[in-house]
DNA sequence: AAAACTACCTGAGTGC
DNA sequence: TGCACTCAGGTAGTTT
């Protein structure tokens, strides 16, 4: 999926076409998501957006009346388009909007999600056990040592785990322990304060890096306004096995991780 | 509590 | 050209 630069790009790309705008009519294709989409949804025609926010790789659409949360899973995307532009394969859910254009949900996989409450968003089930969001200071290394105490398993899992911290994927955990020198498979608990301090920079640096790029695309992802991310140019050792390390030409090793692939230089990191 | 594994789904790519 | 197989950005839920 989008992780959580590709779900930051969408969210500040749909902003100007969408907030403030009015919803005049929702049309679901294909209401079999990852969960089905709710017949509350409705309750969104009419409405105002009137903002849109991320929590980590949530979208969430506010109006007066309630608040539409969407998931983009592993191969989701939300687009802008006219009306007249005929409908794609997978565009699952379209809004109408009083601008005459509309927003499309896209999602080969199905495994993304289209949700409604009417009540509080922090209360859905979705956000109860969320982490920090990395990019603030909620995140940082005194939080990662307390976490990572007697941690066992690898530092590469731990980092991807949502209840320590949100919006770290395959991509991003791998390119994170690259920069900060770690070795992926290394226990979390094992680690140097100093060294997870280094490592809390990196994934900030990364995830940063990537949202002026505009996210990664690596098959599926577009953004708003169907353009690509740029940052896959920016990889270091995702994707890049058997490649010669960008930093000491050692060549790039795969192995798996948490049932992902993991790739990394034996050289750079330890 | 934490770790390991499962399930959900389509499409692209590979090897025969 | 076709078939069988592997792999892919996520995560909630179940089992060990």
């Amino acid at each position: 999926m989008p992780e959580l630069p590709e779900v930051e790009t969408t969210c500040r790309g749909l902003i100007p076409h969408v907030a403030g705008r009015q919803v005049t009519d929702l049309v679901v294709h294909q209401a079999s998501l990852r969960i089905p989409v709710p017949e509350g949804l409705d309750e969104l025609v009419g409405q105002q957006i009137e903002s849109i926010h991320r929590r980590a790789k949530y979208l969430i659409f506010e109006t007066k009346k309630g608040w539409m949360v969407i998931h983009l899973g592993m191969s989701g995307s939300l687009r802008i388009c006219d009306a007249a532009v005929s409908l794609r394969k997978h565009d699952h859910v379209v809004f109408e909007l009083d601008t005459g254009q509309q927003m499309r949900y896209h999602d080969p996989r199905r495994f993304g999600l289209v949700d409604w409450t009417s009540g509080a968003w922090q209360e859905m089930r979705w956000f109860k056990d969320l982490g920090p969001e990395p990019l603030t200071d909620d995140f940082g290394a005194a939080y990662l040592e307390e976490k990572a105490r007697g941690r066992k398993g690898a530092v590469k899992t731990f980092i991807m785990t949502n209840q320590v911290v949100v919006g770290v994927g395959n991509i991003y955990a791998c390119e994170a322990l690259f920069m900060a020198g770690i070795h992926p498979n290394r226990a979390a608990g094992k680690i140097s304060r100093k060294r997870l301090r280094v490592l809390v920079e990196a994934i900030k640096d990364r995830l940063t890096a990537a949202i002026l790029s505009g996210g990664t695309t690596l098959r599926d992802f577009v953004r708003e306004d169907g353009q690509p991310g740029y940052f896959k140019q920016e990889l270091m050792v995702y994707g890049r096995e058997g490649e010669a390390c960008r930093k000491c030409k050692t060549l790039i090793k795969r192995c798996i991780i948490g049932q992902r692939s993991t790739f990394y230089c034996v050289k750079c990191q330890c």
